[in-house]
DNA sequence: AATGGTCTTAATATCGTCTTAATATTTTGA
DNA sequence: TCAAAATATTAAGACGATATTAAGACCATT
């Protein structure tokens, strides 16, 4: 693994905290970026290419657990939440939604650093290529970071439950999803036995990203089962 | 595929933290061990092979430190310690020593089982993926875990009841089943006398997966009895 | 007020299962 | 060995289950 200085991407709206931590972070050898709204940070996590990310749960403009979901959409790589909340659902709900660890403000640095130096280990173990984020299948192409879908180059909008199915179909590409579980990981629990929305839904897609939606070559129905995502 | 059960091995001096945390662990599906003293936590984490340790800092014959050292001579299995003290020293060190989390007593055992969960993500994802439940057989291959059939490498569609057909004759490969279990197995107990449904489905198992459907090749029946899966 | 997205309903189309029946094959027993 | 009985194969169609599609009501955002 290459010795680079570890590049940490701090998303925190207090600028105190970040000066605070710009200096910390880089009298201890780190490069050090700063975003302070969500939808900077995300954009940031994409353009950065950060090691570590340390983000702070109250952001003016999205929730902090939402902007945990998106990062781990498309990446598996560290995040340490900061946060004023010391309650015990809101620490369980972030390190279930993929965070790594989580410390209540105030803090101590040394233990940030100690705790940043543990999530790094982690990552340098599994000694990940950069995988790219973005998924191809013949004319398609889906960057997970920026949430584009592109069909022979050209994007395709969708609306976030479309995509949402997209990326469900994606995460489980070859294999067939069953209609509850679809329905389950797109609209949540209460959903898993509406069908006609799944198939409303998929139908949708298919006019998106099929050429011929009436004869999917992608999105086929496996029947009385569920969907599948062809790769073949 | 079945996900194991995950094996703790809780290594604490204090008998009452330990039924504690028997109860919680055991009521979230993890499989229990204890060890009330260093030497003894040792030599567990050698024979019992958990995929977890839960270490207390203070423990009468060795310090906490020395036994994470010791651990990490020869596994990167994840540690999480428990520890009165809250000294930041004492955390950065025993951080730095090779443990991946430190909860201060007393804690939420919520937010321990959330914390347990974490490192535990992070280890299954290291640990290569379990190989997929593939069976094959000549000019056959069925793959389970993605419901697709292919026969000279051409993905043949198969209904859901002649897919749950096949799979229960491969559950039983090389065996005869009776008409009355396959029947019982595949359409359920109602209709375990209705011997012309199984015959009709195997006939167009047959023509789908035999390329001599009148000599059958693999889906033989054993006259009067039940059918049976060759596979020498 | 306009837009865009989701939820909901309903008609229509398609596919798979169940069912029957005619035909073929194997076993049994004289 | 042959004929009758038992058992299995195969085709075909009715029916019900499931999926597709269009259209509109509702809601949130701007």
């Amino acid at each position: 693994m290459p010795d680079n200085v570890p590049v940490v991407l701090v998303i925190e709206d207090e600028a105190p905290i970040r000066r605070f931590l710009q200096s910390a972070l880089i009298d201890h050898g780190y490069q050090f970026f700063e975003a302070a709204n969500a939808k900077d940070g995300l954009s940031q996590a994409t353009t950065r290419k950060p090691d570590l990310i340390i983000l702070d749960l109250g952001l003016p403009d999205l929730d902090g657990l939402e902007v945990v979901r998106r990062l781990r959409e498309w990446t598996t790589l560290p995040i340490i939440i900061l946060s004023v909340r010391n309650q015990e659902t809101v620490k369980v709900s972030a390190l279930d939604a993929g965070a790594d660890d989580y410390l209540t403000k105030p803090f101590s640095v040394e233990e940030l650093l100690a705790r940043m130096r543990v999530v790094l280990r982690h990552s340098a173990g599994l000694s990940q290529k950069a995988e790219e984020p973005v998924f191809t299948l013949e004319d398609w192409k889906v960057d997970l970071s920026s949430r584009q879908v592109f069909m022979d180059e050209k994007e395709i909008h969708l609306t976030p439950t479309e995509y949402k199915l997209l990326t469900t179909l994606i995460r489980h590409a070859g294999k067939v999803i069953t209609h509850r579980q679809l329905l389950k990981e797109v609209w949540g629990d209460a959903y898993s036995n509406e069908d006609q929305y799944l198939h409303v839904y998929m139908t949708r897609l298919r006019h998106k990203l099929e050429k011929d939606p009436a004869r999917p070559k992608h999105l086929m129905i496996e029947l009385g089962v569920g969907y599948r995502l062809k790769v073949d």
